[in-house]
DNA sequence: AATTTATGTTTCAAGTGTGAAACAAAATGA
DNA sequence: TCATTTTGTTTCACACTTGAAACATAAATT
């Protein structure tokens, strides 16, 4: 384990440049210097290289990166070389839609179960995936080796279906419902709260007067967003 | 228009505040402070009314704000009291997952169509949406008073459908394909990079040899996300 | 009228992230 | 061998957010 602690803007950055070398290596490039890939794809190069350089040396002085060679350690920092378990809590809209989201099914990431507690939808499958009793949670991730979970829970019942869940060993869990949640430390919790993001569009068409002239630059709590 | 730049995070936890009110308007609750507020939902009573002094003065010394009166304030303020009309770009999994998802449709955001431009999709419906060609998005947008666009399509078309729709006059728009978009500045655009969320899971994952011991300080980027 | 309560407001220190600049080191190519 | 390229690394200034502290102000209560 790295013991200097690395922001998570950081690693979101590794994310991105993931995605960059993908493209590269499907143009069939072999290198590429910190300097153009940040020109194509809009970055900061001394940025890339700092990033980079967190996790050892990747580059070639004089050359620049090996597409291929890059990516391969990227892809092992970023944890991406095995497979990854998804049990999804909540079966209703959003749970059943994330299922077969094809976001899941194209990266690393396998949705193995659902979990729910409406007896009516327990035994039912949506697409090859079976949901079961959250009562049975402990024993079906272990089983099944989940290792991340996603909470797609009205939001009164996240706190507590985020306690099970974890109790059960789960370290790494995605949550959905609109509602902050508190965990231990040792567990890595994301949110994604539409909401928010909704009523945040809301507030920028209630204060923007549509009458001041265009100009390009992104704001720049986007660009934190999308790098 | 207010000139005072007002950052982002403020108005996220507008979002959070409002939420919080909606919980102590169902209990019948008519005034709370801001000490009390932020004891109860983990928040921080210098914050809360510091934010809420950006926009007016709601409180009454002495007393605190009034529950009800606060909440109306907010949801001014969030530009939550005119109804919102989403378009849904991409008919896929998510698009089509998202059109139906109860998040939506519980508060002010009513989704009024869905685009996509393959032929079989056109003209079916999702519930009671409309699925109609991209092409006609400027005719539709104006006629349903289309205000917000959510981008579901893969990410290789992302940019080209974020062109169209601004081009058609729409301010703002949340993107869920993982990419970086560039917009223009007076749109205001949120990405929802699950992909990104996932893989920074995986990390966390990939970085954390679970023997340290627990402790429940909430690592500060999930703070920052849930409030 | 005096006391209590709680807001509105300002100020400040601490932490974090960004991006520019500078430069040594290493590899390539002429 | 020498010049060029580009990484790896350090340093610095700038900006932003947070949260604490202090205090005046206003309302309510005794």
């Amino acid at each position: 384990m790295k013991v200097e602690k690395i922001s998570e803007l950081t690693t979101n950055r590794l994310s991105i440049y993931l995605r960059c070398l993908n493209e590269l290596i499907a143009e069939g490039a072999k290198t590429i210097s910190s300097e153009k890939l940040a020109k194509r794809f809009h970055l900061n190069s001394a940025q890339i290289r700092k990033d980079l350089a967190y996790f050892g040396e990747f580059g070639v002085r004089g050359v620049g990166y090996y597409v291929g060679e890059l990516h391969n350690h990227l892809t092992k920092i970023l944890g991406l070389e095995k497979e990854h378990c998804v049990a999804i809590i909540g079966a209703g809209r959003l749970g059943t839609a994330l299922t077969d989201y094809y976001g899941f099914s194209q990266s690393n990431f396998t949705v193995a179960a659902l979990f729910d507690n409406d007896e009516e939808k327990i035994g039912q499958k949506v697409g090859n995936v079976k949901i079961f009793d959250i009562k049975d949670f402990a024993k079906v991730a272990k089983r099944d080796k989940i290792d991340v979970a996603v909470i797609a829970v009205p939001a009164q019942f996240a706190q507590s279906v985020l306690e099970k869940i974890t109790q059960a060993g789960i370290k790494a869990v995605m949550n959905f419902a609109p509602t902050p949640l508190r965990v231990e430390c040792d567990v890595k919790l994301k949110t994604v709260d539409l909401t928010i993001s909704l009523e945040s569009l809301s507030y920028f068409l209630a204060h923007s007067n549509n009458a001041n002239g265009k100009n390009l630059k992104p704001n720049s709590t986007e660009r934190r967003n999308a790098l």
